[in-house]
DNA sequence: TACTATGATGAACTCGGATTCATGTTACTC
DNA sequence: GAGTAACATGAATCCGAGTTCATCATAGTA
C-alpha cells in the first residue's frame, strides 16, 4: 500500500487526518492550520509536508468522509442482496448520512469555503451506484416511490439537518420518509 | 421614518444592501468589502459610514431578508382567514423560500461563518407567529398532518436546496410535499 | 451666496492566518 | 554504528482582507 513512507510518516499523515477531522467539526472550517497542529502535538511544517495546501488537507478529509460512506452503502446492497428490504436499506443510508451530519455538515462547508470546484469521483462513483442498485430494487418490489431517483436522494441529503441534536435527526427522518414510499 | 439623515446617505444605504445582496449571492459570503464597495461605485470608507462592521453588514442584509419573508409569511396568513386553504398557503411559504434559496443559502451561510450568534428577533417572531397560525388552521381543516410544527417546518426549509436551478427547486418542493399532508 | 455639519474618499495601516525554508532530528540501510 | 535520505521543527515571511482617518465634497440652511 502506502509504502515508500517511513513509519512515523504513516503514522503522522493518519494523526493530521484524524485532528483535522476532529478540529473542523469543532470550530468549524476556519480552524487555522496551527490550530490543527498544535492539537495534533506537531508542527505546522509537518502538516505541509503531507499536504501542500489547507485545501488539499480538507480535501484530504472529505474523501475519507465520502470513501466510509460508499463503503457503507455498499454494504447496504449486500444486505439488499441478501434478502434484507431495500426500503430498510435506504432509511439506513440516510441515518448513516445524518449520523454524520456534524461531520458531513462541516467538511461540506469547508469544501465549498475553501476549495474551488471539488469532487473525489472514485469514491463517490462507487456510492451513487450502490445506491442506484437499492433504489431500483426498492422499485422492483414495490417498497419504494417509482420516481425517485439517486438524483432525489442527494437532493435531501444534500440538504439533510445541520444541527448536532440527535432529536432533530430523528425527527428529520421521521418527516422525511413519507417522501420515499409509494 | 429614517430621516435625519442627509439625502444621499440615504440613496448610499440602500445602494450598499442591495449590491452587498447581489455580491454576495453571486461570489459567496467571502466577498471582500472593497469589491462590495467597487460594484456599488462608492469608497470603502462610506461603507464603514454606514455599518461599522462587515458583520453588521451582512446581518443587516439577512435581516432585510427575514423582514421580506416574514411580510410575506402574514400575507399568506391574511388569505387563509379570507377562505384560502392552508395547505396551499403553506406550500406557497416553501415556494417562497425556496425561490430566495440562492438569497438564503448564501446569506445564511454568510451569517454563519461571519457573525457570532446570529439572531433578527422582530422579524423572526412575526414570520414563526403566521406560519403557526397557518399550521393550526389546516390542521384543523384536516389537510395538514396533525403533528407537524413550526420547527419541523424550519427544520426541512433550513435544509432547503442551495441550487439555484429552478428545476431543483420545483422537485425538492414535489418530493418534500408528502411531509406535510396527513 | 456663504456657511457648516454631515457625508464621501481611498491610501495607508493592522492583523491574523497561510506558507516557506534554513536548521535540527530520526528512521532505515549496509 | 556510521551514513544518508527522509522527515520534523517553528520562527520568519508573505499576503490579503478588514478597518481607520486625515482630507475633500456636498446637501441642507440662513
Amino acid at each position: 500500500m502506502t509504502h515508500s513512507l517511513r513509519a512515523d510518516a504513516r503514522r503522522n499523515r493518519a494523526r493530521i487526518l484524524d485532528t483535522a477531522r476532529a478540529q473542523i467539526i469543532e470550530h468549524g472550517p476556519n480552524v487555522g492550520m496551527s490550530e490543527i497542529a498544535n492539537a495534533a502535538g506537531l508542527a505546522v511544517g509537518t502538516l505541509y509536508r503531507h499536504f501542500p495546501t489547507k485545501t488539499d488537507l480538507v480535501a484530504a478529509v472529505v474523501t475519507e468522509q465520502v470513501e466510509r460512506l460508499a463503503d457503507a452503502t455498499e454494504a447496504a446492497w449486500g444486505r439488499v442482496e441478501a434478502g434484507s428490504p431495500a426500503i430498510e436499506e435506504l432509511y439506513v443510508f440516510l441515518c448513516r448520512v445524518v449520523e454524520a451530519a456534524a461531520d458531513n455538515g462541516a467538511l461540506k462547508v469547508a469544501a465549498q469555503t475553501l476549495g474551488t470546484e471539488f469532487a473525489c469521483p472514485p469514491a463517490a462513483v462507487r456510492g451513487t451506484a450502490a445506491l442506484r442498485k437499492i433504489i431500483t430494487a426498492g422499485q422492483d418490489s414495490g417498497s419504494i416511490r417509482e420516481d425517485l431517483t439517486v438524483t432525489d436522494l442527494y437532493l435531501l441529503v444534500a440538504t439533510g439537518p445541520l444541527d448536532h441534536a440527535k432529536h432533530t435527526r430523528e425527527r428529520w427522518l421521521e418527516l422525511i420518509r413519507p417522501c420515499l414510499m409509494p
